[in-house]
DNA sequence: CGCAGTCTAGCAC
DNA sequence: GTGCTAGACTGCG
């Protein structure tokens, strides 16, 4: 069905674009920005994420504290993480609440 | 801990 | 062009 739905995507790249730095966020609050439930095509989307160093995939993580994963690498996404500031052990965020980031912003002031 | 739900992108026919 | 499968998740039982 000839899909011009490139709406979605660009939306995904377009809130994580807006996730500073030595913060991160859940796939579920992107695909909840977007207004949808499908959280997993928010992490397919950025799997594929043609925007790489446009788009910060790494600063994705799952809703339970965990990272993941990444096309790269779950271990180059943590260390990628680390230099941000983000404090991670093993597979999990430690300060998880702390550097999460809400899209609460952008949807009451849409900046 | 395991299953079901939800959406998009890619491959096959 | 249409249909089916897979995938970086989440919530409930």
């Amino acid at each position: 069905m000839m899909k011009s739905v490139k709406s979605f995507r660009e939306k995904c790249y377009n809130l994580l674009k807006k996730v500073p730095s030595g913060r991160v966020t859940t796939y579920k609050a992107i695909a909840n920005a977007l207004g949808t439930r499908a959280y997993r095509a928010v992490g397919n989307a950025l799997h594929k994420n043609p925007h790489a160093p446009l788009v910060p995939c790494h600063r994705v993580v799952k809703s339970s504290g965990e990272i993941g994963g990444f096309a790269l690498g779950i271990k180059k996404k943590i260390e990628m993480l680390q230099k941000e500031g983000i404090k991670i052990r093993e597979n999990k965020i430690i300060n998880f609440a702390g550097s999460l980031y809400k899209f609460c912003c952008i949807f009451f002031v849409k900046g």
